[in-house]
DNA sequence: ATTTTTTATCGTAATATTGCAATATAATAA
DNA sequence: TTATTATATTGCAATATTACGATAAAAAAT
């Protein structure tokens, strides 16, 4: 096979993995925190700040933007993008719930 | 190509990526969430749980060990498998400075 | 000693991801 | 109108991931 079977698993555990999946490259994190300290910017700053070009860029911009985590809106003949809040909180709030649910348990590995 | 250039990016961004890698699949998602669910558990219970078969199953859980995200103690025969708290609270950790360095900032998007 | 139970590994096929050159598209500037 | 600027898309090659049958390994049970 090959293709992950995602008709197999819940509907929730296919979007939590997408949102996962979307951040799961170096340049996209390295292009999320950029993002974070400058606030918003255009492509062709990004192109400058990641080591590659412009179409993989472009590329990495759309899956981020496909999965929700970054907004782009047209300014002339360019985009602007900026960070998604709604997204990352999903992800904070994942985490936190995880973590959570952890404290209630004995750290022990294993007992049955 | 195809590899991801990962000597492109610093070390703090590969390690990020590669827990969210780790995550960034359904199965490994169901997995996760039924190890905290029951504590602790073995590989065959997990091979009950979800939809795929045991070489599967063992080399999903393989992922989650490398990056850290659970841990396996050997029982008889049998390995015992639990979440690593470690990997989850950085997680947690990361995305919780995330959203608190965007609330520093006005959400427009895009003014330059 | 042999069988059973439990997990890992190997080999392989199907599919997905990554990256870029070339090109297309679309707005702006000259 | 013709460049120029900025981004997206297409096509393709290289590599990675996903999945499973077959098999190995190792402890437990018979």
């Amino acid at each position: 096979m090959g293709a992950s079977k995602s008709s197999y698993f819940s509907d929730r555990h296919n979007e939590v993995a997408m949102k996962m999946k979307a951040l799961a490259h170096p340049a996209r994190i390295a292009i999320v925190e950029y993002l974070i300290r400058v606030n918003a910017c255009i492509c062709g700053d990004i192109v400058n700040e990641v080591p590659l070009s412009q179409p993989t860029v472009s590329q990495h911009l759309k899956e981020l933007k496909t999965a929700g985590i970054i907004k782009g809106t047209v300014e002339g003949n360019a985009i602007c993008y900026c960070i998604d809040e709604t997204a990352i909180n999903d992800l904070k709030n994942y985490f936190y719930n995880i973590s959570e649910q952890l404290k209630d348990k004995q750290d022990a590995c294993c007992e049955r």
